[in-house]
DNA sequence: GGGGAGAGATGCCGC
DNA sequence: GCGGCATTTCTCCCC
């Protein structure tokens, strides 16, 4: 059975090493810095990773409920008879301190990784199969540039309508909301001032539209496209269960 | 030493005993739902909580790298000489493969913990500060409603300004971006149309507004004012510290 | 359950 | 560094 002293040396040590450290234990948690916190007495998971990051994990949800980003200091100290994680980044003007009832778990392991996630279906991936794909935007869409940065911001797909008409293309992965709409809104305002026009269009891209997004754009006279962002490893996948069927 | 069939079992009763789980591992990630990812090998830590959350991390940086969401059905398998967790959600038709390479350590742990996080100075908060500190707006200023629901949106503060006229006060914790101020304008287009009046003022409050959406403001005849969300910990640490002292 | 908007958002890219 | 914007955003609140 550790004592709180052995913990103090454990984690100082490891975080010397600049291991990743694994902590199940029950605590309370005081953190401030961009806003003030404060969580009562319960059983979380701690981690802190080799570059500094702090997060603090309840058993259930998506989210750590308290965190403190790269570049931060922690030390382990006792304070009466619990230990403190006291984490400051002095930079930020962020702190925390994580008081230790009970310590359930202790883990610090070296941990290499130097991959890149690989990713897909994304939003640009959706701007790059419509630059591929035209049609999918409309008959006769002819796209000129996409993903481009211009001043006046990001714009997924620009091109000229069937009719020669300058068209912005907005695309969204999920379903378009009211932001969408003025983002669109604010490219095409731009365009017409900066190309000296009177019209430019504005289309949405996406796979579906909230009703008041329908009405906004409806109101400013642009218009909806339904388009999902594609799924190259879905489509694998359905040609390998397929295979697997044989 | 724990031989793969081990862990097999450890992991699968851990789960149905709905503990939390906390694993380092050497492994390489698929996943596919509303994307698609791959992720080849590399040291990573994973939690699966009692809600059946999953969450890989890498040795470095805040966000989870991969994740399943809760109500996922994880199960260790053996395939070949590599263990495999197989990470299905059947209703989000979202799936996710982790090829267990080399397993670096293992536990499991029955956490409990009921408590929510309390937290101040959000934005809500910064609408409080100015539903009654009205000053901070400007002089003459009387607020109306605060965080009010209305068919026309959520609106941060209402009021009256010292020549009668009605405000919109829209309120950013950190630096007003372009964002907002569209946002602000849609506010203020819908209550001149539901008013049926032909001038409603916009006012964005935060502590800073990046010069692009100065100019937008600017455009559109509104107006910025420099606020700083409250920090009501800050405040009482500063006292403590002043306490201490003595 | 969907819409709307905040978040201690984070992260990425471009200027 | 800031600005602009996507995110497997997530989360909350309200209708």
């Amino acid at each position: 059975m550790l004592e709180q002293k052995d913990y103090v040396t454990l984690l100082n040590d490891a975080l010397r090493r600049n291991e990743t450290v694994l902590i199940a234990c029950n605590c309370s948690i005081r953190y401030s810095g961009r806003a003030e916190s404060f969580l009562e007495d319960g059983d979380r998971v701690i981690i802190i990773k080799s570059d500094n990051t702090l997060l603090v994990h309840q058993p259930s949800g998506n989210n750590p409920i308290n965190y403190m980003k790269q570049n931060t200091t922690h030390n382990l100290v006792l304070a009466g008879n619990k230990m403190v994680l006291q984490s400051r980044n002095l930079a930020q003007k962020e702190n925390m301190d994580i008081t230790i009832n009970k310590m359930y778990f202790f883990n610090s392991q070296k941990l290499e990784d130097g991959r890149s996630i690989v990713i897909s279906g994304t939003e640009a991936d959706m701007a790059d199969m419509l630059y591929k794909n035209p049609e999918l935007v409309e008959k006769g869409f002819m796209p000129v540039s996409k993903e481009e940065q211009t001043k006046y911001g990001f714009i997924d797909v620009l091109g000229i309508d069937k009719d020669g008409m300058l068209a912005v293309v907005e695309c969204k992965r999920y379903c378009a909301d009211l932001g969408a709409v003025t983002q669109l809104r604010r490219y095409v305002e731009r365009l017409m001032v900066s190309k000296g026009i009177s019209k430019v269009r504005g289309i949405i891209a996406a796979p579906k539209i909230t009703p008041n997004a329908q009405k906004m754009l409806e109101d400013w006279g642009y218009s909806f496209v339904s388009v999902k962002p594609p799924k190259y490893l879905e489509d694998f996948n359905k040609k390998q269960s397929r295979l697997d069927n044989f």
